[in-house]
DNA sequence: GTTGAGCGTT
């Protein structure tokens, strides 16, 4: 009954603490380190959030331990361990129970000692998978920049032009460029099956159900 | 094949 609380998802969470562990190696994983903090602790679970793309680790896990004096531990020993050649940081998570002494993202509680919480003022950049996204959103986005452009004002865009201008060559460094390549802005060598599709209203949706059209109730 | 600040899932 009283068991009010309910912070997290999982109950287990709440008998454990989580601890973060960045400046991974990208091929480290679970088993690499549940041998290494298991030896300040008792670790309950270890996670390494992964893409669901690619399936690569994103450079950092979590782990989790069963009382927090040995999570405490683990920071302060853990916390700059050269692992895979490269030194980790291990601190606690924003997420789990231990969230009650955190507010807003803020430690509440007092710093151990002059451990340097704060890592650096850099800005965080987001995944590094947004320059594959990129490729063909850059696409639609300039389609979409033209014909916004035919919509706009020409009074405006003469104060755009300067941006336009700067952009433009941003992208693509000169249309001369790509004839360099051989590419000559259009693709005639391609097949005209290909064509046809290129003027699709629709993109061409990746087949990415692999269902088989035979099996259809594996339950059965 | 790449990268390097950050906060997570069934």
């Amino acid at each position: 009954m009283s068991h009010s609380g309910g912070r997290s998802g999982q109950p287990a969470v709440r008998d454990s603490y989580s601890l973060l562990v960045l400046n991974v190696s990208f091929r480290t994983t679970a088993d690499d380190l549940l041998p290494l903090f298991d030896r300040c602790g008792r670790v309950v679970d270890i996670y390494i959030p992964r893409d669901r793309r690619t399936g690569d680790s994103r450079g950092f896990a979590f782990v989790r331990y069963k009382y927090e004096d040995e999570a405490q531990k683990a920071v302060d020993k853990l916390d700059g361990r050269p692992v895979d050649g490269r030194n980790i940081m291990v601190q606690f998570a924003k997420y789990g129970p231990n969230a009650e002494r955190i507010h807003k993202g803020r430690i509440v509680e007092e710093v151990s000692k002059s451990r340097g919480q704060s890592r650096s003022h850099s800005p965080r950049r987001r995944y590094r998978d947004d320059y594959r996204d990129r490729g063909y959103r850059d696409d639609y986005r300039d389609r979409d920049y033209r014909r916004s452009r035919s919509r706009s004002a020409e009074r405006y865009e003469n104060e755009r032009y300067q941006e336009r201008d700067n952009r433009s060559r941003s992208r693509s460094i000169s249309p001369d460029y790509d004839k360099r390549h051989g590419k000559n802005g259009r693709s005639p060598a391609r097949r005209s099956g290909t064509q046809s599709r290129s003027y699709s209203p629709t993109p061409p949706s990746r087949p990415r159900d692999d269902r088989s059209p035979r099996s259809r109730s594996p339950s059965n």
